[in-house]
DNA sequence: GCGACTTTGTTCCTGCGTTCACAAGCGGTT
DNA sequence: AACCGCTTGTGAACGCAGGAACAAAGTCGC
């Protein structure tokens, strides 16, 4: 019993993700232990704010101290599920599918790649990152053998849809989707989106927003 | 006079990028009206909200018929600040940074390159998308030659904060940073992270929470 | 052994974002 | 010319996230 998972916020969850990356940096770096002051500050937030993420996952500081950063990072990799590593297939091996395939911050993250796919026969057979570029016609087969629970859509918008249609289909339940386009998935299918445009165009507005006086329509 | 600028919520921002996407969509595809409920669905968004949203631009549309399709994709355009192609610099011509050059995408959003840089000599000279890898004592340079505002970081983490300094002495004033770190940027420079790890893991931890009951630590 | 300092964990409060629901306005029809 | 239906725009309530301040607790020093 005792089931100690109060539904984590989703902004937390992706705060949670942050601390984990710097923690695992401090404990490369061999230090045992950080104040809520310290990890907040590397990690871009508000000491506060930090302390109420973690309280999520019960207390695991010692006052009058701090936490101790490999318990730390161990408490948080289990919760976000990433202590052993998991699955992942990735479809559209263009250029942004090529730098995904090879980034290996993925890898040092808890996510493996076990299934490169691609539609275009010529691209079909190149080996990346020590891997081949598989024909979609194998990614049920791939999927079911690895159990790869989540898929990563790197292909040009209009094939975004079917390619996350057979994902699905192929028992896939989390998709990151690269593609400029808004996936209609079914019901238990977690989606979530990365749009590069979108983040530009927000800078933009920020930047013009800064600098104009104003001077708009009529 | 008149400066119907009351301060749009960033959320709003973002989500005006993805309207003004599907918008260019449906005026290549030759519409030339769209309901609330219809845009809103190719956006993934609620209706109720798509409007509110759009009122941040004052009335736009006919009630009873819905929004013209041009007039309010150019609005939205001119309110992002991407009706003219602004120009950029990227720094880190990695995996990452190749793809991004490469990306047709950021062309037809309003974005152009105007300078890519790299520290490796190896890279400089090479061209990408017609254009070639700078060395980065260019840098200043072609950010005063080319009044580029947006700088994006594509580099490997542990030199991010160095090159982010560099973009911002030479007048850079939003930065979009790849790189999974946390950048100290001076105040009146506007940082946007994204953060590829991160996205995986939120997905990683809400496959966790749907698929097991529980079972946690003891 | 006791006191004081440091740091966590929590509580309150404020503000924002999102959603629902209604009223206003325009076009088409009779 | 007047009515009816459809769609926008806005107002209000709900819920959530973020920030600041306070209390609890453990450790170090004396």
């Amino acid at each position: 019993m005792s089931s100690p998972r109060p539904r984590i916020p989703e902004a937390t969850v992706a705060r949670l993700a942050v601390y984990l990356r710097v923690l695992s940096g401090l404990a490369d770096g061999g230090r045992s232990n950080v104040s809520s002051g310290e990890l907040a500050s590397a990690a871009g937030v508000n000491p506060a704010g930090l302390r109420k993420d973690l309280s999520h996952l019960g207390p695991c500081g010692v006052r009058g101290v701090g936490y101790e950063v490999a318990t730390l990072r161990d408490r948080i990799a289990r919760v976000l599920g990433v202590e052993r590593s998991r699955p992942c297939v990735l479809v559209g091996i263009g250029n942004l599918g090529t730098a995904l395939a090879d980034y290996a911050g993925f890898g040092s993250r808890g996510f493996r790649f076990v299934g490169l796919f691609d539609a275009a026969p010529d691209r079909v057979g190149r080996r990346i990152g020590g891997q081949p570029v598989r024909p979609m016609a194998e990614l049920d087969e791939v999927v079911a053998a690895t159990a790869a629970s989540i898929g990563v859509i790197a292909t040009p918008a209009d094939v975004a849809q079917s390619v996350c249609d057979r994902l699905t289909a192929a028992g896939v339940r989390s998709i990151l989707n690269f593609a400029p386009v808004a996936l209609n998935a079914p019901a238990g299918v977690d989606v979530r989106q990365v749009d590069l445009s979108v983040e530009l165009q927000v800078l933009a507005f920020l930047g013009q927003q800064r600098g104009a006086t104003v001077e708009v329509t009529a």
